[in-house]
DNA sequence: CCCTTACTTCGCCAATCACCGAAATATTGT
DNA sequence: ACAATATTTCGGTGATTGGCGAAGTAAGGG
């Protein structure tokens, strides 16, 4: 598929595009994602799968846990030159501020606690 | 909506942005973009219509006929900054160059030979 | 006027997609 | 080896979306 159509499918929805968004604040747990959005973890699990596959987005592994960040300069034009897009866009939405302020508080919680998600 | 989600959305379909790129060679005639697609007249007037409400493209009405262009350097640091992205991104998808052929040798004709995808 | 015509809107159908819970996978601790 | 657990994959379901043709709208020409 071409790079940008695959890119743009990625951004058109509004839980992928919250949590990209939230990965602003730096790299972030599954779990992280799935108490700010309060979606199911296989859900979560599968829109950041296609944040992935679009490049936007770089996995990393760490034991059990499976962090999440946004991609790094080493990433292709396009996929920099739509983040940049992305990024810089103004950040006057209600529902992404609001998530702002809940990552920031859920940041801080230890990674034990937020999975509880799983066991609930 | 969103600026960026509405704008997503717009460029998340194939069909659409084959519209879009095509626009590269300046003004085009809704029947020039229903020659090149080869959808139906209300198909590609409703993808044009998306790409006009994310501010992409530009309408303009000319008696019968309506034309259809890029945005402009007036539109929104959003608009031209995802139309920076998507004109920027490399054209070695195929469907596309074969579009930009096809669509030269379009808009050597008529608008009324290329209208006749109507009364067909 | 009224007919033609370029385009848009509407109603419908098939395909895609977001969501979930259940099952599968992988990794850690006992 | 086994149990617990963080994540992914699978199967199914309701909502969204792209496609069409038919009907509606608006503009030009008799």
């Amino acid at each position: 598929m071409n790079p940008v159509l695959r890119i743009a499918k990625a951004l058109s929805d509004e839980t992928r595009l919250r949590a990209l968004l939230a990965l602003r604040a730096g790299e972030l747990c599954l779990c992280h994602v799935v108490g700010l959005l309060e979606l199911s973890p296989s859900t979560v699990s599968k829109h950041l799968d296609i944040l992935c596959q679009a490049g936007l987005v770089q996995r990393r592994k760490d034991g059990r846990w499976c962090y999440f960040r946004l991609a790094d300069r080493g990433a292709s034009p396009v996929v920099r030159s739509a983040l940049r897009w992305v990024l810089a866009a103004p950040a006057d939405d209600v529902t992404i501020a609001k998530d702002a302020q809940r990552l920031a508080s859920l940041r801080r919680k230890d990674l034990q606690e937020l999975a509880a998600c799983y066991r609930s």
